[in-house]
DNA sequence: GCCCCGAGTTGATCGGCATCAAAGGCTCAA
DNA sequence: TTGAGCCTTTGATGCCGATCAACTCGGGGC
């Protein structure tokens, strides 16, 4: 009998504020978390994974899965009632917006990544579904009283806010000195990259193909850029061969070793 | 009695890599910390504040104080003995270096904030003393073994780590979209509210005057820039009466308000 | 078929910051 | 005092990416 079946898509409404209708406070066994969580495609990379059975628990019965259309807001820092995720599948964008009109994406959650900010700080963030998501949801007070009850998660969310500030850090390296070439180059091999493996850092196969979350202009919003700057240096790419000519949101690499190269050589 | 006499200035080694000999390994009755860090200039604002009484005497039996001159290295990622530190004076400045010579400062440590990386990740950062360090060390294998032992401590290092995110989102703004001026103006905007106010955030002052800890060429590794740039941006803000001219390293902030403003106006 | 609309591409020009160059100022030592 | 060496400032020029503008492409509605 294939358990997936009875938490399978089909049973995902499109609303998206709707809620699975499986999820929720019933008291469970400590099996219900086994089967709600079994067909999860992103359960051995999440947090859930490095966590003890009980923890586990509580999180399974705290959760409602939830999907999401692409460009609609999850969370902004002017509402109050907070929330954490995570991503089951889709890409979720965080950007920082300011009254004039500038933007600039900071972050990019794949499957298996964190959503949210525990202990409401300083930031002024935006987090949209740059495409079409499945979330696994926490509302703020179920999740605190969790990480209260067990501060095992802190240590694992510890891990993961770590790993995103080295990425943000590799990010801030990019935007202050690598050219517009090396900029394109290192966008794609990361969406590639993090695509194509999700949760853990593989080595990646030298050709690959996936549709892109993200928009030329938030292509541009993520490089420091302007969306004329990417078109004209994804067209040098396939100049070089390194991409293949395809759709607009559908990218093929042909060599991921010398997109890589690419990533770190300003010459063009 | 003065307690801080016991363990003040005039004690410390000039040698950095000297330890001072009053920590270490001994086995101490509770009031030991107590005794220990009472005189310590960051105990309210730092991480040890937030432990309990039980942990935080775990840290102050692990605990070695140590002065590291300006441009030395405290830690990069091809060494092998980790190391954790809490700052207690002076700016550690954390640089990504690439081989082609490139490269960005992605991070200031002030008094009180944490330096090191638990869980090595796949960082390739340096951390170098960007003014005279003091320094509560810990070396890799104490400081674990303390997190172990009390988990508590990471939901500590969790809050710190999220607002090192949070910063270095704001700061990838900057990188992304901000122009030479803003960027000048946000640097020193940021350094003397993180000078004046150790660890928590007020309202700052709508003058103050400090030492620089970082040079031009620094500045211009923090921001994306070049150093002739940086200097050309600082002899315009010294024009407008932001700033008023005095000696290279000093600044002499004469309004927090304008200085901020400029920081967020992209027009001259 | 038709138009419309938004996203992307390509071209021409502009401007801000980088780059190259030289001079100023400070510290230290002889 | 003088000169060396380093950091910083200031000036002249050039280039990369921004900006403005026109065009193409593809999808949807009628």
């Amino acid at each position: 009998m294939k358990l997936e079946a009875a938490f399978g898509l089909s049973r995902y409404m499109s609303q998206p504020d709707c809620n699975d209708s499986m999820s929720g406070s019933r008291r469970g066994e400590g099996s219900l978390t086994r089967i709600k969580c079994q067909g999860c495609a992103v359960r051995t990379a999440s947090l859930c994974s490095e966590v003890s059975d009980e923890c586990a628990n509580a999180i399974g019965r705290a959760f409602h899965r939830r999907r999401v259309p692409a460009g609609q807001v999850i969370y902004s820092s002017d509402q109050k009632n907070k929330i954490f995720a995570v991503v089951i599948s889709g890409v979720v964008k965080l950007t920082n917006v300011r009254p004039d009109g500038r933007q600039q994406i900071v972050g990019l959650q794949f499957p298996a990544e964190f959503v949210g900010r525990p202990y409401s700080g300083t930031s002024n963030l935006l987090a949209e579904a740059a495409s079409n998501l499945e979330l696994c949801c926490f509302s703020g007070d179920a999740f605190e009283a969790i990480m209260r009850r067990y501060p095992e998660l802190e240590g694992a969310l510890l891990k993961r806010t770590l790993d995103s500030l080295d990425n943000a850090r590799e990010w801030m390296f990019m935007l202050g000195r690598k050219t517009a070439h090396e900029r394109v180059a290192s966008l794609i091999y990361m969406i590639a990259e993090r695509l194509t493996h999700p949760g853990n850092r593989k080595e990646p196969m030298e050709t690959c193909r996936f549709e892109s979350p993200l928009s030329r202009t938030e292509m541009a919003d993520c490089l420091g850029l302007r969306l004329e700057t990417v078109s004209r240096q994804l067209a040098l790419l396939k100049a070089k061969g390194v991409l293949a000519s395809s759709r607009n949101r559908t990218f093929d690499v042909r060599s991921m070793s010398e997109l890589r190269r690419w990533s770190e050589s300003p010459v063009e």
